[in-house]
DNA sequence: ATGCCAAGTTATACTTGA
């Protein structure tokens, strides 16, 4: 079974590219992030018509998450136990979808963004991620056997090398040291990065500005977490930066794994 | 060995993004 998960940034802009990308990747399961668009704005039937389920979860312009599924679409929730909120009102963003597509519980996320040191919303970041680690640890409690899958974009570069420059992200987020403390309590409540074994050196984003990505000036902030059940059956992972060429690209690359 | 920022709104400036 082949898992990917892409921020497509905006599945309206990009349904081309996304339905020629479906066509052309083999996948089974594809998580999306920042769809930016409502449920009956998604293009679902193009998705459809490839044979696969479609799970979408949008509000508005802004987030957005789906999970596309050839085999098999069970159990949706939009949003994870103790989800935080977020705007006036506070209510739960579209920033999570789960679903059961063939024996794995895939988790779509994008995690809020943090914007700058001190503003509220990096609080919320932090917030968010903690509330997922104590989502993700109160599944493997019930069932440690289980496979889990939290993929998406984490809008965290854990390590230094993954961005291209650290001197250019001081006083940044995303690489800060409560925000990789946050990511690595989720790698401690048992979720391993199965892709970057298999891509080292490798980036999943590169901003459209500064030529960014012909300069090779990237980061990598998109992550597929296994659970140990999972991560057992992983034979391999790739970065699709074939993608991030050309015009009407994502800033983000597709991310792949590959289980047995 | 890729191409000089993009998407959305009720717009023609502004927000968000990382």
């Amino acid at each position: 079974m082949r898992i990917a998960t892409w921020n497509v940034n905006s599945a309206r802009a990009r349904v081309d590219r996304l339905v020629a990308w479906i066509e052309r990747s083999n996948v089974d399961v594809v998580a999306l992030q920042e769809t930016k668009c409502k449920d009956e704005q998604f293009p679902t039937d193009r998705v459809r018509a490839l044979g696969y389920e479609v799970a979408h979860h949008g509000h508005s312009q802004w987030n957005g998450v789906a999970i596309l599924s050839r085999v098999g679409m069970a159990d949706v929730e939009t949003q994870f136990p103790g989800q935080p909120h977020w705007g006036d009102p506070p209510a739960a963003e579209a920033r999570a979808i789960g679903a059961t597509c063939g024996g794995v519980r895939v988790w779509s996320l994008y995690v809020p963004n943090g914007r700058q040191l001190g503003d509220p919303h990096l609080a919320y970041k932090l917030e968010w991620l903690a509330r997922l680690r104590d989502a993700g640890a109160s599944w493997l409690a019930q069932d440690p056997t289980s496979e889990v899958a939290l993929v998406g974009d984490w809008n965290i570069a854990p390590r230094d090398e993954d961005v291209w420059d650290m001197a250019v992200f001081a006083n940044s987020t995303h690489v800060s040291a409560p925000e990789r403390a946050a990511f690595e309590a989720i790698v401690d409540a048992g979720y391993a990065d199965v892709v970057r074994p298999h891509t080292a050196g490798q980036f999943t984003y590169w901003d459209y500005t500064q030529l960014r990505f012909p300069r090779k000036e990237g980061m990598r902030i998109d992550f597929v977490l296994g659970s140990t059940a999972l991560a057992d059956r992983v034979t391999g992972a790739s970065i699709d930066r074939q993608e991030r060429k050309g015009k009407g690209a994502s800033d983000h690359a597709p991310v792949i794994v590959d289980l047995a």
